[in-house]
RNA sequence: GUCCCCGUAGCUCAGGUGGAUAGAGCGUCGGAUUCCUAAUCCGAAGGCCACAGGUUCGAAUCCUGUCGGGGACACCA
């Protein structure tokens, strides 16, 4: 479908007329139209579709670019759907379509109806997203959220474009971190066992979430393991409350609207001898090797630092700054060993890999890309690997920054977040700056002055549709397209934007990027208000209309269309369209 | 010291992989409600796109450097 949107097509009739320059031999035969663009002009008052093609393509015709502009324009004055082609600033073709292409467009979009704007531009391509892969040790925070939000609203935008998607999480459920969270979840057995704990030990997860952990274990377990050594219970702990904070965390997604297709966990892969496998086909190919690390720059080495032989990956050889051991010196994998074993994993089962990481980690995106790299090449499948950096999201309430540490349990949860301004509005704030940008979250602000919320903008655009539609059905008037010659100029530039969709879409896809769906919905939202609230002053331009139920059932018409546009969106964000506010 | 991200209106941010006169919201000022929902709309004011070079027909956008903010530089995860 991607080769069938309204804008690709005219691109397609741009080229149609180029190639017949070059048969005329205005053009050299080998002339390339990569650069070409074909888009609809920033200014609408140019036009709807503009072209640099004269200024790309002048200096190759050996010529000017308006006077090459002169020829295409030639070329292109006899197509029907093209009303005027003008030349205009330094080169630039506006073309002007006829309006019969923009009611298609809308006739289309009630055709089309939840699938317009789908593509099929990622056919045939499997796309892995990993995101969120947060620590099995407690609850969602807010840390988590911007990560969540924007791989979940990613992995749907690749999928309405097309892809097949995998959203893919990854259990940190083989590190130390996980055995810090079996002994708090052991106190807390204790505890449930009737012993008087006291505080929690420095070191420990000290957060309340683990009380129902411990008693679930006392309720199972009975009292076998309050006095046993330690060795004993570890991993039946460890594994225990690994399943219940996954639990936990499964059902902070769920609140936030997100489900993932996959859970792989670290702990399966070391039992599976993944790293092994990586490592001895690494060292076959000289990529892996046994050497001695530096001392860590610019700040003071650690206490305890001292050099020794470890093996080491030779991400250097693929643009990073130093190799990187894959495993310790008493044996154990990094977590980088694991990680390049598990990319490698990924890699066997999609085309590509996307992941999305906090800014924290950007460290280390070099080592993974090397590791996707040297795999992927060696195997004879080099696999396209994007990892997205999501930045920070500094917590603030009323201007003040909110201080959290998962020490003293005091950290604002995902939950409660949802609890207090709802999923919609977390979700659309998340997805309304780039993520590569920090952003503040005013926590009191975004409560406060809900009412100011984009996102209520935009979900006010819908629920005015929907009740005008449904109010006009009292009077007996329904959307109809029989009189949609005789909407306006207003009525089609909305149709315009609203054709804008699918290019949006794509492009969006493309730069894998889904806040712009984001602010593409808020510019169609504020041309529907601005359009709806024309019927104020001049009652004759409302969509209801008694005494004239032609072209009332014409705009309805469109307006309807307009709001499954925006429920289109909403819906590759994750954001409810509602009918009524 | 090295690496990554960011720097656009008073504030919060867009700016479609190089295009035409730089865009919204909030805030400020001035207007619109006998109406299909005013959670809306219309208008005004507000800019050396951090700074300096470079690339080309053309730069907020790409390259280099400087300054400023944030993050990362373990055998952690």
């Amino acid at each position: 479908m991607s080769d069938q949107t309204l804008y690709a097509a005219f691109a397609g009739t741009i080229e149609t007329a180029l190639s017949a320059l070059v048969d005329d031999g205005v053009l050299p035969a080998d002339t390339s139209f990569k650069n070409v663009a074909v888009e609809p002009p920033r200014d609408p008052s140019h036009g709807d579709l503009a072209t640099n093609a004269a200024m790309v393509l002048a200096k190759q015709a050996k010529t000017n670019p308006r006077a090459l502009a002169e020829q295409i324009t030639a070329k292109l004055a006899d197509h029907p759907a093209i009303t005027s082609a003008e030349i205009a600033g330094p080169g630039f073709i506006n073309l002007r379509l006829d309006s019969s292409v923009w009611l298609d467009e809308l006739k289309l979009i009630h055709i089309l109806g939840d699938d317009y704007g789908r593509s099929s531009m990622g056919a045939d391509t499997k796309v892995n997203v990993e995101y969120v892969s947060a620590n099995p040790t407690g609850p969602m925070h807010m840390g988590h959220c911007r990560g969540a939000v924007v791989g979940d609203a990613l992995s749907s935008l690749l999928e309405f474009a097309g892809h097949d998607v995998v959203r893919e999480y990854y259990i940190n459920d083989a590190g130390g971190q996980v055995d810090v969270l079996a002994r708090s979840a052991h106190i807390r057995y204790r505890e449930a066992l009737g012993e008087d704990v006291g505080e929690i030990p420095e070191g420990l997860y000290p957060g309340d979430y683990l009380i129902p952990v411990g008693k679930a274990l006392a309720n199972e377990l009975g009292d076998r393991f309050q006095h046993a050594s330690e060795e004993d219970w570890l991993p039946i702990f460890r594994a225990e409350a690994v399943t219940r904070m996954m639990d936990l965390i499964r059902s902070d997604l769920a609140l936030l609207g997100i489900h993932h297709d996959v859970f792989s966990s670290e702990a399966a892969l070391h039992a599976a001898d993944k790293p092994d496998e990586a490592e001895a086909w690494l060292r076959e190919h000289d990529l892996v090797y046994d050497g001695v690390l530096e001392a860590p720059k610019g700040k003071a080495p650690p206490e305890d630092w001292e050099p020794v032989e470890l093996p080491l990956f030779r991400s250097t050889k693929y643009g990073d700054d130093q190799d990187r051991p894959i495993k310790k010196s008493n044996g154990a994998w990094t977590y980088f060993g694991a990680d390049l074993a598990y990319h490698m994993q990924k890699a066997e089962n999609a085309d590509e890999l996307i992941d999305i990481w906090g800014a924290d980690h950007a460290g280390t995106v070099k080592r993974i890309k090397a590791a996707v790299a040297a795999l992927s090449e060696g195997k004879g499948k080099p696999t396209p690997f994007d990892v997205k950096l999501v930045q920070m999201v500094q917590l603030m309430r009323g201007g003040e920054p909110v201080k959290m540490s998962k020490r003293s349990g005091n950290f604002i949860t995902i939950a409660d977040m949802i609890e207090e301004v709802g999923k919609d509005v977390v979700r659309f704030t998340m997805l309304t700056r780039k993520p590569e940008a920090q952003m503040d979250f005013d926590f009191a602000k975004v409560v406060e002055q809900s009412k100011d919320n984009p996102v209520f903008y935009v979900q006010y655009a819908h629920a005015r549709l929907n009740r005008t539609v449904l109010k006009s059905a009292e009077e007996g008037i329904s959307p109809d397209p029989a009189e949609i010659a005789r909407l306006g100029e207003e009525e089609l530039a909305l149709i315009k934007r609203a054709a804008q969709f699918p290019r949006e879409i794509e492009s969006a896809a493309k730069a894998r990027e889904p806040h712009r769906i984001a602010f593409y919905l808020y510019d169609l939202a504020s041309e529907l208000h601005s359009f709806y609230t024309m019927g104020n002053k001049q009652p004759e331009k409302r969509f209801k209309l008694e005494q004239d139920v032609g072209l009332s059932g014409a705009r309805l018409f469109l307006g309807q269309a307009i709001g499954q546009v925006i429920r289109n969106g909403l819906g590759v964000l994750g954001v409810d369209a509602v009918e009524a506010m």
